[in-house]
DNA sequence: ATCATTGCAAATAATTTGCATTCAT
DNA sequence: ATGAATGCAAATTATTTGCAATGAT
């Protein structure tokens, strides 16, 4: 949880090694399944075959920084609501939407700085 | 080119092994390989950890309906604009917008039919 | 005492690589 | 003749599983 980025089970792994020196690959494994089933993980999509997990579990967007190759959360309700309204009207057939999520590429113009939204 | 959903390795490696009995995986991956470096195909990011892939190069936004596992191009000039709109209005700091891609969760109605957008 | 969780190692699955051969020019 | 592409098998990486041992109640 305490995790921002969007780690892999080796990252979270060596991670969590640190001050748990003991702990095996394999709980890792068993643990995000059991994280997952109990709805308090995520797994996330990526392009990389390697499986990204997440615990921010409530519908976001994420902003993906191709020149720092960083995953942000980005959480805007107000763009939410704009799309909720159009598709309100402009219908998809034979669909019921649960949910809609964003990626947002694009550049760091500061590869220092966070990106913030105004 | 022609697999309209977003097939994994295993997928395209038995579509066209049934006419070209004689390709080997290995050949498969090389290909696709070469197909990404020259700008003739994607990676989709997807949430299994199996890679899958796409030749529509073109941005666009996926459909996914979450009870038959089906991941179905969809592309909408006019929302877009209306996103873009929004994000000429509310600006991110730091950060340069070059793609914004919808992921669109939901389920189908009828399972036969396919989705289609009025 | 019971039952879930663990570490470890082996098993499986997905992907990549080395190499000798084949193919196209 | 040359260089790229192939099949095959082995190597590597990612994930899952079996099992005996440990831990918590």
């Amino acid at each position: 949880m305490s995790m921002d980025e969007h780690p892999t089970v080796d990252k979270i792994f060596s991670t969590i090694s640190k001050n748990n020196p003991s702990i095996s690959l394999g709980s890792i494994y068993r643990i995000l399944e059991k994280l997952i089933e109990a709805n308090l993980a995520n797994c996330v999509a990526s392009e990389d075959g390697i499986k990204r997990f997440d615990a921010k579990m409530e519908p976001h967007s994420h902003i993906y920084s191709v020149n720092t190759d960083e995953i942000q959360d980005y959480n805007d309700e107000e763009l939410n609501d704009l799309i909720k309204a159009y598709f309100a009207k402009k219908q998809i057939n034979n669909f019921k939407i649960t949910e809609i999520k964003l990626q947002i590429n694009g550049e760091k113009d500061d590869q220092t700085k966070k990106v913030t939204i105004i």
